[in-house]
DNA sequence: TCTTCTAACATACAGTCTGTATGGAACAGG
DNA sequence: CCTGTTCCATACAGACTGTATGTTAGAAGA
């Protein structure tokens, strides 16, 4: 993990140039996907957006899909990051009970969920495009162990009550994710995110062991 | 409504032929793509699987995509019908309270969304091949409605607290979704079946008005 | 019955897109 | 200085979609 600054001339300029050419690809095809979707993005779009040709495109990536992985793993890695971050920040800041802060993060991660990037790439495309099983296993490495890992303190502690792990964080990703989608959907976003939030609320006090 | 017999001869076998070859590609498309998916299933192998000729196929539907539409119509309206019939059967034999009712709806929901054809068509194909406002259209038009009037009729009884019915429809839709996704992922499907039933009874039970 | 018209296809073609193969330029290493 | 490898540009082949055109069988009118 250390950097390795004897046999390399520290960072070499070709490297560094290499990086950006990549870094530019995944920048506007993740723009590009986002906006028009997968299929109706043409490669030769994203390299003339990225300003290199189809070649460099297929030098650093297999094919189309690998790039949309690719795109997709950073999307989602970003909104990983987004989300631990804020997270702690309350955790450390306001500290009550473990059930009203797994609520709020769960508040927060629908409040997230809400950028069309994350939106269209992730949750409409991604599923189609790698296939459920790439697609979830990608989901599983960035974002699902987040998930899992905080329902699995909260049933430790006695917030909620004792359920498989597995199902549970699908199924709350999902209805967060569809609750999302419905607001971006709406016309009036302020009312659509009160109503959603006030059914997840709902929806969440049944896993709640006390039911409060 | 009444049949036309006067200047018809009695269904010609010209019409009679034509709805068959609109049947025949509805079927392999159907196949197709809940095996293949949209994008790896070409229009050749559909006309193929039929046994017409694409000019078949570009007559009876506006494009590829148009196909599409229509084979995910008839599978949300095969859903749609399966469960109208299984629910009104129930009722009329087992007449528990609304809201015990409300929930064994749940889970048979979730048995039905069991199948790979709607899976792959409905769930996964389809958000991405429409888009989201056309696919949820589609649905809207099938399925929703039944399980929205189900929701509002629950509200109105008192069986659950009065909710926001246009969010809660979704997401109670996306959530059930979801869990079958991940029944027909395990490995083990009974297992899986009966933990992500727990899970929703578990979630259902913060929509009740008593807490029980 | 004969003609005519149109629906229901079949076929041929053009445009587009993806992936690959080839070629070259720059840089590192011996 | 020479050589090999990395990185990328270009050219090409195959596949696929949508359209335009041709053809045939049945319906409709006289």
């Amino acid at each position: 993990m250390t950097a390795p600054r004897s046999t390399r001339s520290l960072r070499s300029r070709r490297a560094e140039h290499t990086a950006d050419t990549r870094r530019a690809l995944l920048r506007a095809a993740r723009t590009l996907f986002a906006e028009r979707g997968y299929t109706a993005t043409g490669t030769e779009d994203i390299v003339a957006a990225a300003q290199v040709t189809r070649g460099a495109l297929y030098h650093h990536f297999k094919d189309k899909a690998d790039l949309f992985r690719a795109v997709m793993g950073d999307c989602a890695q970003d909104m990983a990051e987004r989300l631990v971050e804020q997270e702690t920040a309350r955790a450390e800041s306001e500290s009550g009970d473990a059930w009203t802060l797994l609520r709020h993060g769960f508040q927060s991660f629908l409040d997230a969920c809400n950028d069309p990037d994350f939106q269209r790439i992730v949750l409409v495309e991604g599923p189609a495009v790698l296939g459920h099983s790439a697609w979830d296993a990608l989901v599983e490495e960035h974002g699902y162990v987040l998930l899992a890992e905080e329902l699995t303190r909260a049933i430790d502690e006695g917030s909620i009550s004792p359920m498989p792990i597995g199902p549970l964080t699908r199924m709350l990703a999902s209805l967060i994710s569809e609750a999302s989608l419905y607001i971006a959907r709406a016309e009036d976003h302020v009312t659509a995110r009160k109503e959603a939030g006030e059914v997840l609320e709902r929806l969440l006090t049944g896993l709640s062991r006390t039911g409060a």
